[in-house]
DNA sequence: CTAGGTGCAAATAATTTGCAGAGGC
DNA sequence: GCCTCTGCAAATTATTTGCACCTAG
């Protein structure tokens, strides 16, 4: 389950009862190269550059062949041309396109896709892929200053921002079973709490780890610009428990609002993971989803475990009985 | 401030030192007949069938000269050729596009476009128009009942949603108040509430009413699918205030929470009213906040009417003064 | 041997432009 | 009369295709 390489992610994709041809090795290759998106006529000239004798009609076939095999994206800027941008470790994105130097960024916000995916449910739309384009000014062209167009693989960032999503949760997780643990009476619900409280800290430490190292394996990710923006994901989650708590929980209960935050917690990210191609980014989601899943099993298994609190038999039975 | 007939808001838009001419006219008159959107070819074919003589060539150039009018807006649905909508009476808008029958439904998003705007600040980009189109397959296309295609003028949607929205927040805001009454201990904090309660249900019935008169207007407009998506106005406006009941709450502190609430509300009308060309939506929104505005007013005199509660001076202060 | 793959040149399709003449102000 | 608008045909632009040839399996 490791993330492939290029040659691995081509191979993976290529259709069956196609023929290998180097030329065509050879223009995936330069293509795969490309950060961001690259015309057709541009492509040409690189890849007329390495070997003069590829034809220009070989390349616009090489490049519908990618976008059917699920290789490239072909995006519409409007101005009457296609871009193409390669799928491997980038998924699919929006975009801001400035309309003076013709730049582009890339963003995704979970938020956003989330509510498509609401309004599309209520008129009945089946939505199947969504193309966001915001025109307006570069901060650069508008006088500010330029952000840095250092090209870090989106796959990088990526990973980092589903990370800090994955960290904010559990830190707001942290905080919801600490304030839970205060606020409970019930000597047995207080110390559910108290050990989901525990066990958000141990998985928030590794999460910061896995972090840190992100980060030095990439040196300046973090000044990067965000990519992936959220805001349902970590807030959202935990805001239904904390009504119940004013009325009072005991240890069942306590259990029950633990597991009903976990499967929220973890379908958000399983959904949202399974989205993307295989990436850094789809991983850290993915993972974060099994490791929410094989808490939420514990706790279920916990919560079967502590029978109902026996309750006197109210006095209609104890009448039956007599 | 009345809604311009087609001709003026054609006159209002033509630019300067440009000349009349006849056939532009027609050219102009029978794209503004058209609902939804048309491809210059087609609109060719409309044209001609008035009159003949007319080339292909003035057609495209009269388009342009829409466009750059700011008449029509040119949409691109990533097929290689353009289509043009006119702008009269008719909000910009997103796109859900089937792809099977290429038929198209409208909407917008107030919560999309706030997400955009937010995002775009975080990213330095200054965003100047939105361009979001969803692919996949409409409710006809998978067998479900296909969507009455009636061709409503969008612009009576438009106003019926913006009521909507008004009615929704003007509810929200009422049981707010009621609640707040109900909740308030000080006596003089209560009748605040309650006074704010009882204007509200009176703009209620003003918007209500107004509601019904529309729909009067346009029988069979309530059955259209909606057209203007919200969830943040109505729901986010009440929210904090909710806190700070709980803190207890005289009449002045109670005039404040008012004022803050209403000061959202018309901040929300004012500033989404103003993105939209002349139309009954947009007027509603404007003049909805415009009715909040003099609330407001009224709220900020109230409050500076009362003179802040005469306290005790301190232990110091009747020293100092022995 | 045969189904793809490739190169070349020609075709396409939507849109734009040059230029001569018509027409509004 | 001047400057804009119009019609026609030719140009442009990005992309696709027909066809003869090539090559991997």
């Amino acid at each position: 389950m490791s993330i492939p390489s290029a040659t691995e992610f081509v191979d993976q994709h290529r259709p069956a009862g196609g023929r290998r041809s180097d030329k065509r090795d050879v223009i995936v290759e330069i293509f795969l190269r490309q950060q961001g998106h690259i015309a057709a006529d541009a492509l040409v000239d690189l890849v007329r550059r390495h070997d003069a004798r590829i034809s220009r009609a070989t390349i616009y076939r090489t490049l519908q062949w990618m976008v059917d095999a699920g290789i490239a994206r072909r995006v519409d800027f409007g101005d009457g041309r296609f871009r193409f941008e390669h799928a491997y470790r980038h998924p699919r994105h929006f975009h801001f396109i400035c309309k003076k130097c013709h730049s582009s960024l890339e963003f995704l916000s979970s938020d956003i896709e989330t509510l498509i995916e609401e309004i599309a449910a209520v008129r009945g739309f089946e939505p199947d892929q969504s193309v966001l384009q915001i025109y307006g000014l570069c901060q650069g062209c508008r006088g500010g200053i330029a952000a840095d167009r250092a090209s870090f693989p989106t796959d990088a960032v990526f990973a980092r921002d589903a990370l800090r999503i994955a960290i904010a949760t559990e830190r707001s997780g942290r905080e919801f079973y600490a304030r839970a643990a205060k606020l409970t009476r019930d000597a047995r619900g207080r110390r559910v709490f108290e050990k989901l409280a525990t066990e958000e800290i141990d998985h928030l430490n590794r999460l910061e780890r896995r972090y840190q190292q992100l980060l030095d394996q990439h040196p300046g990710l973090e000044q990067q610009p965000a990519f992936l923006f959220f805001k349902g994901a970590a807030n959202g989650l935990f805001a239904a428990g904390t009504e119940e708590l004013k009325k009072g929980v005991d240890d069942r209960k306590a259990l029950l609002i633990g597991i009903r935050c976990e499967r929220g917690s973890h379908r958000f990210f399983k959904r949202y993971g399974e989205r993307f191609e295989e990436s850094e980014g789809k991983r850290v989601f993915l993972q974060f989803a099994d490791e929410e899943r094989e808490h939420l099993d514990l706790l279920i298994r916990e919560y079967r475990l502590r029978a109902p609190r026996r309750r006197r038999p109210s006095r209609d039975a104890r009448r039956r009985r007599a």
